[in-house]
DNA sequence: TAGATTGTTAATCGATTAACAATC
DNA sequence: TAGATTGTTAATCGATTAACAATC
């Protein structure tokens, strides 16, 4: 067990109340209710172990396991689940197979989404080959750069386009995610570039502060943020 | 102004009652009492964008221009800042270069930091690259690899170490933190082998989950389980 | 002075946790 | 049955927010 410091998201917007119905998420009409920003980001982590613990092999797994991992209070986890249903055996444990299918079902997010990324540099290489996204039903199709000597040249699956063909590519390929992988210099160009073009969620690798309309979701990587806090609770 | 989500650090073990006084957060002994989670988490959020905004020339920023990079409630804002000091001018807002320093030394990270890097494939050479830490007094001092092919080759101002120099390397360069861009498969060996030579710090690109002593700091990149979350609170 | 923005209060709500009965 | 672990309660604490006086 380590005095693990992890990430974990939190949208400060769009914060609203829950009354969530304990069986499916659902209310009498169908419609999911939101969980709170909270909940959402325990369970995307909560996520992200089980899929990594299902590839090592382990077909249950206890909320003292999950949280070991996620540094997550282990009541708090068994609280997060059963507010949503009754996924677990008592004396036993949870099933990895059936906790990540409810999870996602919950998340809603079993579908398959298109991400196009921006940059084809080291990052971009980094990230188109890397499994983290895959394994959660993204699929990188398009890769854009501006560089001549990457445009045409395959990375993993993908083959790089040319910014210039942003519009057509984002169109025909259904994108809906963004992955700027690019300068900060470049970044709020191709910013507004897949904002003009529909997509409404970008995730930003680069170091730029970028605006966006308000019914845009922006979330950026934050390394360095990240280390500076957790350097602050390991010198005691 | 933008819906973002963003991703924001949260240790949950290590917490703590707070009685910070109001200048300097130190208390009558001199000793410097400890944030909260919470609250050290916004801080290092804060700082990024300050250190971005100052690059951009702004020499001056308000709580509520802070607040629509972070997604962190204005008052919120004033409220953690003001707990520490009276840094801000009425009607004017806070000065940026002021802002950083005092952050950086309410977060104790003025200092120099050495970071061991291991894995030279292209996460490790995009980490490398990338100005994030060096904003912030990371100093990517060694890079590992076991690939013949990349030892002894520079990446940026480093040259490549054969990884049987971890020993030598981490003790005479005075690395006390370890950045994984290895594979899962090798991740949890080298992290054993930083811990067995006195590293308290691990940032995990990799996807394993990774075991170490409860005195060891062990932060997790987590992209997917980030995505996943942004998703479900734009998927409205 | 007028406008802007901080610092601060007060109230509410959600997160966190220990403890334990239920039950596999 | 005995051990383990979930589901749930109850209590506490911190986060969040609106509102506004202070003051640049």
């Amino acid at each position: 067990m380590s005095t693990a410091i992890s990430a974990y998201l939190r949208g400060y917007a769009e914060r609203r109340a829950v009354a969530v119905d304990t069986r499916f998420g659902r209310d009498q009409l169908g419609v999911t209710d939101r969980l709170t920003v909270g909940v959402a980001a325990r369970l995307s982590r909560y996520l992200q172990v089980l899929t990594q613990a299902k590839k090592m092999g382990k077909e249950r797994i206890s909320s003292q396991e999950i949280s070991e991992y996620t540094n997550v209070n282990a009541t708090q986890i068994r609280r997060d689940l059963s507010s949503l249903g009754k996924f677990g055996k008592r004396g036993v444990g949870y099933a990895t197979d059936l906790l990540i299918a409810e999870i996602r079902k919950i998340l809603r997010t079993q579908g398959q989404y298109n991400i196009a990324l921006f940059g084809a540099g080291r990052l971009g290489q980094a990230v188109a080959s890397s499994g983290a996204f895959a394994d959660h039903g993204f699929n990188v199709e398009a890769v854009f750069d501006i560089d001549p000597a990457k445009i045409g040249r395959p990375i993993r699956q993908t083959v790089v386009s040319d910014y210039s063909e942003l519009e057509q590519v984002i169109r025909n390929r259904a994108i809906t995610i963004g992955v700027l992988a690019v300068p900060a210099a470049a970044a709020q160009q191709v910013a507004d570039d897949v904002v003009a073009n529909g997509v409404r969620i970008i995730f930003n690798y680069s170091e730029a502060l970028l605006n966006a309309p308000p019914d845009v979701t922006i979330h950026n990587s934050n390394p360095a943020a990240e280390l500076l806090h957790a350097l602050y609770f390991s010198l005691a």
